[in-house]
DNA sequence: TATGTTCGTGTACAAATTACACAAAGTTAA
DNA sequence: TTAACTTTGTGTAATTTGTACACGAACATA
């Protein structure tokens, strides 16, 4: 194993989201620190999936190995969301007083970008290495306790996908290779915090040719089992056309 | 004048976009070295418009800052479009000697971050200082000579403002405070870069009620004279609907 | 007064959006 | 084996939006 040398004031932090069938999820890593000497918990909450890039490495490169280090995936859907400097990012006593522990008096300012990645839910296996590492319900996160700016990052990269998935055929990466009518509507309905009606959904989805139907039903479902369908990017491409649609 | 230390692996360029009633223009910056010897030519082309940041001023700042030293203006629309920290940043010799003429030797990897501005073009009076200023045509600068990666942040940049375009109402921030319809589709036609039905354009912007007629009327022309609307961003943040309209 | 130029308008057809209710196909439990 | 339960999958009518297309009106100028 190579060590490499981090780069100290660049960082990138991944929101990486999930979608279990039923709701939206984020993941997030357990940080913790005790007092060496009366085990006190000093610290217990929870950051982004994120570290310093290396000296020798590209910015998507390093969101793509730490995505790799915790869900054991390559080929994860990234993309940037914002990059972030603000003077005031670490602010808190708490926040401090872990850069020390890690970081060993780094105190400058860290500029960190931000990336966007949506994952497979079904295909993850996480990888608890030396730190915990699970999935909080998007709706979950608003009251809980995020180390630095995460909750803001957090904030902004859902915003971002929120906008994206309106415009762009990416929620499709939430879902597995097949993928049921109703699922499809429950992950929209999920991103976007509102419901739509079932018959006209389903006529949306037969007016995009590129979510193409299975021969494969359902099976062992307590009620009338499901068509599957896939989504082909390759007919996305051919078929998209442009519009000017943000009237009012 | 107070001097700031600054940040040496983080810059921030600005992707400056103009409109003149016909084209879409971009701010570039001439870049000049002479040999102190000979007076031989080593270095004419351009940048864009972008210097590092200070170690006591945040992202949003510094790109404000670099704004109001070429334009004069203040509160200029301003978004982050990306921030790049590719390995091969600096590749071609010219950028090599560029920086060691200017940063004295520090050669590691640069991470900019891209921010992409809208300036109304009748309110701006470039500010030739040391370096010259100036607009070009977004259609040139494909066969111009940019410095470092810039051609390919102008390209992102550009491709940001068409996706944005479509979606939000930023156009105008490319247009004065009245402008007539007509000069409304010149500006989406050079935006996008295709043509749209006079009477379809109307029939839209007559959907838009933040798009608001006013008493005035054009003068001096020779021909019918156009009336004037304004553009009202309160009664667009009362209006604003939501849709799924990637469809296709 | 004629010419040149841009402004500003309407209609008919196609496509997309919205609101809304019920039978069909499976499993499970009695 | 039958009834109960659950989710799937479908159609229609009214409204809104998108698209293609041509000409008179208003002003300056010569």
């Amino acid at each position: 194993m190579i060590s490499h040398k981090i780069v100290p004031n660049i960082s990138v932090d991944c929101v990486v989201f999930g979608f279990d069938f039923h709701k939206l999820n984020v993941l997030l890593v357990e940080r913790e620190l005790k007092d060496e000497k009366n085990g006190e918990m000093l610290i217990s909450d929870h950051t982004l999936a994120g570290y310093h890039i290396f000296e020798d490495e590209d910015l998507d490169s390093a969101a793509a190995r730490i995505l790799k280090g915790l869900t054991g995936l390559d080929n994860i859907f990234l993309e940037q969301f914002g990059a972030f400097g603000q003077l005031d990012r670490v602010s808190s006593p708490k926040d401090k007083l872990w850069l020390e522990y890690i970081n060993q008096g780094f105190a400058e300012r860290i500029l960190t970008v931000g990336y966007l990645a949506l994952i497979d839910n079904t295909k993850v296996k996480l990888r608890l290495k030396d730190r915990n590492v699970s999935w909080f319900p998007v709706s979950d996160i608003e009251h809980m306790d995020l180390a630095f700016d995460h909750k803001f990052l957090f904030h902004k990269a859902l915003e971002a996908l929120q906008r994206k998935v309106k415009v762009e055929p990416i929620a499709f990466e939430l879902l597995p290779d097949y993928f049921t009518i109703s699922q499809l509507q429950k992950l929209y309905e999920s991103l976007l915090g509102k419901s739509f009606d079932k018959r006209n959904f389903r006529k949306k989805v037969a007016q995009m040719h590129y979510v193409i139907p299975l021969k494969k039903k359902q099976q062992g479902v307590a009620h009338k089992p499901a068509q599957y369908y896939l989504f082909s990017r390759e007919v996305y491409d051919k078929t998209r056309k442009g519009r000017i649609s943000f009237i009012i």
